[in-house]
DNA sequence: ACCGGCCTGTTTTTT
DNA sequence: ACAGGCCGGT
């Protein structure tokens, strides 16, 4: 306690009753819910009884060690998530589901929608299953019917089926963890006074990133004892796409009666400079919660802004830069951060972390868990335990090749909804000759025997008590897939080490556990997020601006701040997601401690096709003496990199925007300057190449 | 009829 | 780099 000011100590110290900390970013607010858990504790609140909620893995792992170093006891922290997967696991029953039910990922259940679509007769094109998909979300996360929604039958008619079909499978989407739980709350009283017992004391960090789902769950849950201690910034809220819903935050005084209020503005992380010019950018979003944020961490240096002419450039600039500087200042790799908005981002930043041979992590991105090798042998473990998982089933049934492909597939579902069996008793049923009702050639009668079988002898052997590792391995050898992999010789070495990979991680897993148990382990792989995945030790972290909240860095670069990029261009017809946007630029600059970067590239290959990008307003909103301009600008025309293929030798191209249209300026030694211009359209690289007019006119520039 | 190989369009942010 | 669509082969 001695450690905290007296406005973190008023929040650590309290006990009965509703609070609310308006935390703003660096002022200590993981180490106020730590200290209060710790205190807690020291007044003889048994452990057992307080529940710490977070959004990710990493921050509820933080948290735990946190309060173990403090108060040496263990409290319950966890994800909203796997907190509902925890709930649901002991009472999913009462709601017509069986206990061991799996969790799908996201692209599981684009497929079930896909499957929805299908069976209803309509045909699934591109953009509907997003569409569909990202509606049924809204629904579930803001506990909605479709028709509350939007008046959309389709919605309406897709929810019900996809919904049907999960229960068929007997699997959970993400947001069923939340939905589901506060289903059961709100329906069965009795099942939530139970939990209300269980939990008397409940912590949220990050609230103003919490959806109607989770709103609800919580309220519920806190409502016999009423000791709810929130803690959150409005500034920081950057999930309303998934609906997050800023209120929850905003009207916590009317929603808890008696709720104390505190508000911590103690900056302990940025100099003084990164705070005023982060805080002189958020204040241009209108109706917020006035909030000044200080710190005595001295002056600094201003934050630089360089302005490179493509996206090569931007890179390499940044990775010189970041090396100097660590170097100069000694700031070990791993103190340092480049953000970006988009995943795709990554990329060039990755090309010359490589070229410069520096150390570097991405943290999320593509999952280890998502790679397909993977998918597939866990896909197959599912199998394992339950019989009714058709997903999994299909994603497996033919690794390798037992000649059942997509029709026969589709029989099969069909026929499995009609006699309402699961899908491995089916397959056994018409082995047998049982069922008659679809026609198998030779081919796949073995196959599907085969199949049946591999399932079968690692069945036996998760009954036999052998490790998780030992399964894996099994499950490798059991379906040959490694006969899978080898068809495609170039990628083999590397799939072939991350199932390896899979397989140690499995080991350390149960070492770590008193009573690891398969279906546990498949469960918190499916939760695992992307960016909680173990960096290499002392490395650049690359990430998302989502990603980034809550870490700091001592040196942090905010890479392609352009307009259409970082406000990213689907957020600008909507002033909210316009805000949005810049709580999240937000985010990103109070990431820094000591040193700070905004960088942009005039030009950027988007989509493949070459675009002309203009500096992000943010840039222009942030107090222009906190800002120290490292380049000049250039006169509006930027260098093109040009593929080898593309122009003669000696040949430079320049890019230049025009509001319609982009010229593009080459001038080779020999022939002078030629002038081309490409009209854009929403269109891929190569209908583009297609299309432009190419003209050749006097230099009137 | 059905499977599997080849070609084309594709990326905001995530538990 | 991936998934979905098309088409040729069985």
């Amino acid at each position: 306690m001695l450690d905290l000011n007296p406005q973190q100590k008023i929040a650590a110290q309290h006990v009965e009753g509703p609070m609310l900390v308006l935390a703003g970013a660096g002022s200590g607010k993981t180490r106020v819910v730590a200290y209060r858990c710790a205190h807690l504790l020291s007044i003889g609140i048994p452990a057992g009884e307080i529940l710490a909620l977070t959004f990710t893995n990493k921050a509820a792992d933080e948290m735990g060690n946190r309060i173990r170093s403090l108060a040496d006891r263990s409290v319950l922290t966890s994800t909203f998530h796997s907190l509902g997967a925890r709930i649901l696991r002991e009472s999913i029953h009462i709601l017509g589901y069986s206990n061991d039910f799996t969790i799908y990922d996201e692209n599981d259940s684009q497929q079930l929608i896909k499957q929805s679509l299908a069976s209803l007769g309509y045909k699934a094109e591109k953009g509907t299953v997003k569409t569909l998909k990202v509606g049924i979300s809204n629904c579930k996360n803001g506990l909605l019917e479709p028709r509350e929604l939007k008046d959309d039958p389709l919605l309406e008619q897709i929810f019900t089926a996809y919904q049907n079909k999960l229960r068929e499978y007997n699997a959970l989407d993400f947001d069923d963890l939340l939905y589901l739980t506060a289903k059961l709350f709100q329906n069965h009283p009795d099942i939530l006074e139970m939990y209300q017992k269980r939990w008397s004391f409940i912590l949220i960090d990050e609230y103003q990133d919490t959806n109607a789902a989770q709103y609800s769950m919580t309220k519920m849950l806190s409502a016999r004892h009423n000791n709810l201690f929130a803690v959150g910034d409005p500034d920081q809220s950057i999930y309303s796409w998934r609906g997050a819903n800023l209120n929850n935050i905003l009207n916590f005084e009317e929603d808890y009666e008696g709720a104390h209020i505190i508000t911590l503005e103690q900056n302990y992380r940025s100099t003084s400079t990164i705070l005023a010019g982060a805080n002189s950018l958020i204040e241009h979003n209108e109706g917020r919660y006035e909030k000044r944020l200080w710190s005595t961490l001295g002056t600094g240096e201003k934050i630089g802004v360089y302005q490179a002419r493509n996206e090569r450039e931007e890179a390499e600039f940044v990775i010189v830069e970041l090396s100097k500087r660590a170097q100069e200042a000694a700031i070990p790799l791993r103190d340092c951060a480049i953000l970006y908005r988009t995943n795709a981002q990554s990329r060039s930043l990755e090309d010359t972390c490589l070229k410069y041979n520096l150390p570097y992590t991405i943290i999320g991105g593509l999952s280890f868990y998502q790679r397909r090798e993977i998918k597939d042998i866990l896909a197959l473990l599912r199998m394992v335990i339950s019989d009714t998982d058709f997903l999994s089933f299909a994603r497996t049934i033919n690794l390798p090749k037992r000649g059942v492909g997509a029709s026969t597939l589709t029989k099969l579902r069909d026929l499995a909804e009609q006699k309402v069996l699961p899908i491995l008793t089916l397959c056994r049923a018409l082995l047998a000759g049982e069922i008659t009702d679809i026609k198998l050639s030779k081919k796949q009668r073995e196959g599907i025997s085969d199949y049946l079988g591999v399932i079968n002898r690692l069945k036996e052997l998760t009954r036999e008590d052998l490790s998780i590792g030992a399964i894996l391995k099994k499950a490798i050898e059991e379906s040959r897939y490694l006969q899978v992999i080898k068809e495609d010789p170039e990628t083999f070495d590397d799939r072939k080490s991350n199932l390896d990979e899979l397989i140690n991680k499995a080991e350390e897993w149960s070492s770590e556990r008193e009573n690891p148990q398969l279906s546990k382990f498949l469960e918190e792989l499916a939760l695992k997020a992307s960016s909680d995945e173990t960096p290499l030790p002392d490395s650049i972290k690359l990430m998302t601006l989502h990603n980034a909240k809550g870490l700091e860095f001592r040196l942090v670069f905010l890479v392609g701040m352009e307009e259409d990029l970082c406000p990213h261009v689907n957020s600008k017809d909507s002033p909210d997601a316009l805000e949005e946007e810049r709580r999240l630029c937000y985010v990103g600059m109070t990431r820094a401690k000591e040193h700070l970067y905004l960088t942009g590239s005039s030009y950027r290959m988007i989509w493949g096709s070459p675009k002309v990008m203009r500096p992000s307003r943010f840039i222009g909103e942030i107090a222009a003496e906190y800002l120290s301009i490292l380049n000049e600008s250039d006169d509006g025309w930027s260098e093109v990199e040009t593929g080898e293929d593309a122009f003669a030798h000696g040949t430079t191209v320049f890019h230049r925007d025009f509001g319609k249209g982009v010229i593009q300026k080459s001038y080779s030694t020999s022939m002078g300057v030629t002038y081309d211009i490409f009209f854009y359209e929403s269109s891929t690289t190569r209908s583009l190449v297609a299309k432009y007019a190419k003209l050749t006119v006097q230099d009137p520039f």
